[in-house]
DNA sequence: CCTCTCGATGAATCCATCT
DNA sequence: AAGATGGATTCATCGAGAG
């Protein structure tokens, strides 16, 4: 399979993708979360919030973490909305989210004019402890249809919780990458030989899980730098596709 | 420790709790969920949207079934804002969830008054799949505080996702009845020898796990039914303690 | 006591068929 | 037409009972 990356704005890039073009959309959008008021959420940046004071690591931050959570609403809606146009009826889509935009991000998916249909778990075990509290283990995809769905076409089972720590080391380019393991099973919710469609693509995990999994993939990627991280990983997944050196079970 | 069990409506016998006398509010109000309209959803009994044709069991319905998304917010805020008032300062509460009521639930839990802190996840691996689709493995508790939290006072580190299935067989006295295994590490947020108080007590499966656990309990339920099978648990429970036949683990 | 088989069922979802 | 009712579909999990 193949892919394509646009660079820029999303919801510029999202108006050029043909309409009925694809077949699920798997996003993870900047939280804009990390702060309990809206002046703790829009004076940080990304780096600040997501990282320890003090880790090693040099990851770039990421722009579109200033919005309260009123223009997040109408800014991820109004993405959900192009990408439900580029959809093809029976489509699907996936959209992380972590729990302080649980329900921003349900009105968002259905403004956008999906059917909301579920809430998946993405639980990983390194997550911080915390003393008097509950452990904030797991991060959220709600997942929605364009209209009605059919089975018939892609008669998979695919579970609800997904359990894989962040990468670290040498594998990890983004601070809020995910695993390529559990991008690789979401994306079996499309069709094979379909297209996902990431139009906050960051280092494009999606894509190469896409990829690895026999679907096309479209990213789009506004930080100059996080697309060309991206390419690099998808001609990678491509050329492993294409030698059968890709892994055929998800890695751990 | 003792345990209170009120008969009748929730909002009438919240508001006869004394202020600032429970340490912690774990409930699982009924979701009002289960249709794709607001007919089916507010005109079926739980029991027709839960429980699959021709099951054999007989367990009793339970009431409180008929809200569309707006009451149902309404109604659920009212009693979080009352079970506010009975809260101690830097107390808890925990509110059972499926993923449609995601959003209502944390307005809810807001609007009564609380600090949303976190959502965690309950993985039944027994959910039923879905061909096509992402089974609906989880339901949620949305958990929130009175103010700040003294982590001091209760140095617990509680996880995020908790693994069990619905109780099966002789032990089942509720169409959604949750495991005691899991109950017992929610009420570990509760101070030990504080109270816990459970608003929609159904079978008393939090009483049971509160006194397990050395913590007090306080429980409402409407249905006369319900009340009395939790009558029965609860003094069982206390049985357990005194005798100390109570499994010091929780049950698998 | 452990392993295997069998059978029941799930906070589901959807559709055909009446009213 | 729109609402109400009843039943078909589906498989991972788990308990019961056999080997």
């Amino acid at each position: 399979m193949s892919y394509k990356i646009h660079r820029g704005d999303a919801l510029l890039r999202l108006a050029e993708i043909p309409s009925q073009s694809v077949d699920c959309v798997i996003t993870d959008p900047p939280y804009n979360s990390g702060g309990r008021t809206a002046k703790e959420r829009t004076s940080r940046s990304a780096r600040e919030k997501y990282t320890t004071a003090g880790s090693a690591h040099t990851l770039e931050s990421f722009p579109g973490e200033n919005k309260d959570q009123r223009s997040y609403t109408y800014w991820l809606s109004q993405l959900l909305a192009e990408s439900y146009r580029a959809t093809r009826d029976g489509g699907t889509a996936l959209v992380f989210t972590d729990w302080r935009q649980l329900g921003a991000t349900a009105d968002a998916l259905q403004a956008g004019g999906w059917i909301w249909r579920g809430a998946l778990a993405w639980y990983k075990p390194a997550a911080r402890p915390q003393r008097g509290r509950f452990t904030q283990h797991c991060e959220f995809v709600l997942w929605g249809s364009k209209g009605a769905m059919d089975a018939d076409a892609n008669p998979v089972y695919l579970p609800g919780l997904y359990t894989a720590s962040q990468p670290k080391g040498a594998g990890r380019v983004h601070i809020t990458q995910k695993p390529v393991s559990v991008m690789r099973e979401l994306v079996k919710i499309a069709t094979p030989g379909g297209t996902v469609l990431d139009f906050c693509m960051g280092s494009g995990s999606t894509g190469v899980a896409a990829l690895l999994e026999g679907r096309g993939f479209v990213g789009i990627e506004v930080t100059d730098h996080y697309a060309g991280v991206a390419e690099k990983r998808l001609t990678e997944a491509v050329r492993q596709v294409r030698e059968g050196t890709a892994d055929t079970e998800p890695a751990p």
